[in-house]
DNA sequence: CACCTGATTTTGACAAAGTCCAAAACTGGA
DNA sequence: TCCAGTTTTGGACTTTGTCAAAATCAGGTG
């Protein structure tokens, strides 16, 4: 994010250190949770309540400023690449999440066969799988269903 | 779905009444939420618990007997089709879900640009949009942000 | 530069969706 | 029929997030 001061003015939001620091948490660890979010917000001003890492959050959200994606079983996460209809790849062991280019153009990037007379705006795509440390983690372990999750920096 | 005793059988699951009242409920009512599982249970065995419920759709989902998705604002929903790998069609405002065919063939039916690493198994499509319901119901309105929630039967 | 006024932040209660656990009841084979 | 292992149940608990009221702050005005 170039100037998120800047970013804010232009979005008509008055400029707060709360503001200031969830934009840049978001900015520095794409992906993050709402908590990981406050964690590092704190680390930049000292303190914030989670209700303000939650109004900041929606507030940046519904003006487009980030985005919220929210796969299955993981609490939302939030990212600062907005506008280009990208997508994600999500480690379903250990949650670790990557974007993946649009296959196609802008949003909704494929067409339903039957749209049911829907009128379509996105269409979302989430690929699933293992990422690379979870792999080799399942590997090593017993056979058996559950991999342990292997935690990650981001 | 066929012969839900049966089915409870091939896979080595004891039959009993509230498993099969609830993969009936899931055969009857295709994205119903666990809630609306329960519900539909107990018309036709009087009652079992939330607990048992979950229980039930847990196991049935591990097997592969039913399938749940889970949109992003919505509790998880179960559905009887499976091993087709089809996708969703999901109304922003009232969360009514119906079946897309899958564009491609089997999972994962999309390729990824770079897979990071990652070992893809799935690539879950979801289409977001407003029902017929839900565009009348916003054209009517107020053009202001939140359409009201329009319920429908499952 | 001090002062309003409405927006933002905080605190603490609350809600929804699920899970964990131990006790009671039941299924299915002997 | 009886037994052992599975299921079911009820209740407490966890996680993620929202609501509401009081306190504080940002930014324009005089």
């Amino acid at each position: 994010m170039r100037d998120p001061e800047a970013t804010l003015r232009q979005h008509q939001l008055p400029v707060t250190a709360q503001r200031l620091a969830v934009l840049r948490a978001v900015s520095r660890h794409p992906h993050a949770t709402a908590d990981a979010v406050a964690e590092s917000a704190r680390e930049e001003i000292g303190a914030i309540s989670r209700q303000s890492v939650y109004n900041v959050l929606n507030v940046l959200t519904e003006k487009g400023i980030i985005r919220r994606i929210q796969p299955a079983d993981s609490p939302a996460r939030y990212e600062d690449r907005v506008g280009d209809n990208h997508h994600h790849l999500v480690c379903r062991a250990c949650g670790q999440t990557e974007d993946v280019c649009c296959a196609v153009g802008g949003a909704p990037c494929l067409e339903a066969h039957d749209d049911h007379g829907f009128k379509i705006d996105e269409a979302e795509v989430i690929y699933w799988g293992l990422c690379p440390a979870c792999q080799r983690a399942g590997a090593d372990a017993s056979p058996t269903r559950p991999i342990s999750p292997h935690h990650h920096h981001d």
